[in-house]
RNA sequence: CGCGGGGUAGAGCAGCCAGGUAGCUCGUCGGGCUCAUAACCCGGAGGUCGCAGGUCCGAAUCCUGCCCCCGCAA
């Protein structure tokens, strides 16, 4: 079986080294042009491609792959793999692959269709998601669901531990839904109503929603691209955060504690949050108790509260 | 030429603007207190102040050039 290997992110790694050592021949990674990062606006090429050069496959790059798709063409695979590929697949493209298109998606389908799902489902406070392998079809996430594997979201998780937690759990099921395939008597099981979440951004902190909110939205935007909080000219960005107990009633926004020993809280509208890990603006991240040695930062501060709109 | 912050003991920072003995918090080492301790008290070690040049009696501090790190925005 020639298969094409479609992703871009650091979460399409272990599945694309997966089929590699399933012993499947890859006939080509197809992944998003380089980019330009950074300050200097260096271009890079995404994670796929680097491990696709390392591993010796032909890398393809289309800018739009819905007019760009000869060479897919011309590789005459049998089937392909997507995943966190980033571009919407046309009825063309699908038509290549005469054992279709299958996607490794980072949510319980139905729910979580779309840009961000490991994100989104940190961030609504979720205690569980999982990766689902469905065939692509042309709506976004909504193909007929193949296999499926739930994962607890633990409070420790922040979106970077548990991507990598499902990236390996989706390397493991699409090497299942492959000898499926290729044995080719599987179910398929249509999918119900969902939803579809967008791409996350950099959000300031509402210190005034409940301390789980607050340390759900840390964990859901780090490591990138961050939930953030003001204090006079001091902007900090957050890389974790818990719930804690916190005995005083102060003001959402208002620094409960702020001594090496005791660490960063911070009062909520409900309960408090400890603050653990976080990056000054300039600055490296570093832990809380480091950066509050550097005393920035005293008991009885207030973090700014975003207008609510 | 997108905007901006920074490089000072192992860590995080202050000192720089108004040049004149290297400071704070933490860690570390030693001692003490204690049934005990991550708590408390006492004491010690540890720094080419990013690099190079310049000004000056004297530079972490002022001037010039270079290297490196990072935040925002794209």
């Amino acid at each position: 079986m020639k298969i094409v290997f479609a992703g871009t992110p650091e979460f399409a790694l272990e599945p694309l080294t997966a089929v590699m050592g399933a012993g499947y021949e890859v006939a080509a990674v197809l992944t998003q042009p380089d980019k330009p990062q950074g300050r200097k606006g260096v271009l890079t090429p995404s994670p796929v491609k680097e491990e696709a050069l390392r591993l010796g496959l032909p890398v393809l790059q289309p800018v739009k792959l819905r007019f760009e798709y000869s060479a897919l063409a011309e590789l005459k695979a049998d089937l392909m793999i997507t995943c966190a590929y980033g571009q919407i697949l046309t009825q063309e493209v699908l038509d290549l692959f005469p054992l279709g298109v299958w996607n490794i998606h980072a949510s319980l389908l139905p729910a979580y269709r779309g840009a961000a799902p490991i994100a989104r489902a940190i961030i609504d406070g979720c205690r569980e998601t999982g990766v689902t392998i469905m065939k692509t079809e042309l709506g976004l996430d909504t193909g007929d669901i193949l296999l499926s594997d739930r994962c607890p979201i633990y409070d420790s998780d922040d979106c970077g531990t548990l991507s990598d937690r499902l990236s390996r759990f989706g390397a493991e099921l699409i090497i299942e839904a492959l000898s499926l395939i290729e044995r080719g008597n599987y179910p398929l099981q249509k999918q119900g109503e969902g939803f579809v979440c967008k791409k996350v951004q950099r959000t300031e902190v509402d210190f005034s929603k409940s301390a789980r909110e607050v340390s759900c939205l840390i964990r859901g935007l780090s490591p990138a691209p961050f939930a953030y909080a003001s204090v006079g000219e001091l902007t900090l960005n957050f890389w974790f955060a818990e719930e804690t107990d916190c005995d005083e009633t102060a003001p959402a926004g208002t620094v409960i504690d702020a001594s090496p020993k005791g660490g960063l809280v911070v009062a909520c509208g409900e309960g408090a949050v400890r603050i653990l890990e976080l990056q000054p603006a300039g600055g490296r991240r570093m832990t809380a108790r480091d950066f509050l040695n550097g005393k920035k930062l005293t008991k009885g501060m207030k973090f700014d509260i975003p207008r609510t709109v």
